[in-house]
DNA sequence: CACATATAGTACCGTGTCGCACCAAATGGA
DNA sequence: TCCATTTGGTGCGACACGGTACTATATGTG
């Protein structure tokens, strides 16, 4: 186990994890009842990059499978979170728009998390966070184009 | 948004969100058909701490709800990957104690893993992992204590 | 234009996740 | 000892995930 071993993937991997599971937990108990993670990650999407992405768009942004960005989006449907649309620049397919109430939710979601990564920062030295964060973006940029 | 913004947290947690998604897709590629990464995290903490452990006690070590552990060692089983016996110790609760076969799935996941660590080693820099690998397990450990 | 192929989306189904209700066994206080 | 409370485990139901198969539309090649 010398220096350049890379299963120092294995225990890093092991903490990211953990660390996804309890963040899932922090962010969900701030969203609506039987709204969990993925359905904010879309409305997220939807603000962050503008509205009017179509289906597929947004499963490959995620890496998902197309069934399951429909299920999301259908859920987000039913909770009238988003509306959708056909695309008149492709028969084929759909776009997808924020409700108000979407926008609604979102909103109030991150302004919940705030006073939580407060009380968080008052316990852990955010600067720690700042220095891992590029080497985090390139790891996750790394993994992305080596995914084949 | 100065150096103390405790947003970055939700940036970190964003990464992390992804480098998991796509982390557990390497890992379940080496997994054998039907088997996912839960199903191998138990065998891995069966193999590393010992088996003849209670559902419970991995319940709380992975901070699931009891019944999807019950759920996933009534697939391992099904499998025949593990065997479960009634704890001699109290009768309320079982004890899940490897097979051979889990024995080796678990081997055979990790010396396939061993390749695709390596490969992944030449194009990323592993000293950056070393060097964020302790700031993550106190992340890590943070989350977990100020979990409520 | 005709037609083979590629692409967007969905229906269906097996499986995973997890809350609730329940049972059985253990525990602890009177 | 008796009994209230706690704890380990499971059945069930609602919903999430994702593979296969299918339809409809678009695209590219002759």
């Amino acid at each position: 186990m010398h220096d350049r071993d890379p299963a120092v993937f294995f225990d890093v991997f092991k903490e990211i994890g953990i660390i996804e599971q309890l963040s899932r937990a922090i962010l969900e108990a701030r969203l609506p009842d039987g709204l969990i993670a993925p359905h904010f990650a879309v409305l997220n999407h939807l603000t962050v990059r503008g509205d009017g992405r179509t289906p597929m768009e947004m499963a490959r942004a995620f890496q998902l499978p197309k069934t399951s960005m429909t299920h999301t989006i259908k859920a987000l449907e039913r909770h009238m979170l988003v509306a959708v649309r056909a695309n008149p620049e492709d028969g084929r397919s759909k776009c997808v728009w924020l409700t108000q109430a979407g926008r609604d939710v979102r909103a109030q979601a991150i302004a919940g998390l705030g006073p939580d990564f407060a009380a968080l920062a008052q316990g852990f030295d955010v600067e720690q966070l700042r220095a891992i964060l590029p080497v985090l973006t390139d790891l996750r940029q790394f993994l992305d184009a080596a995914r084949d």
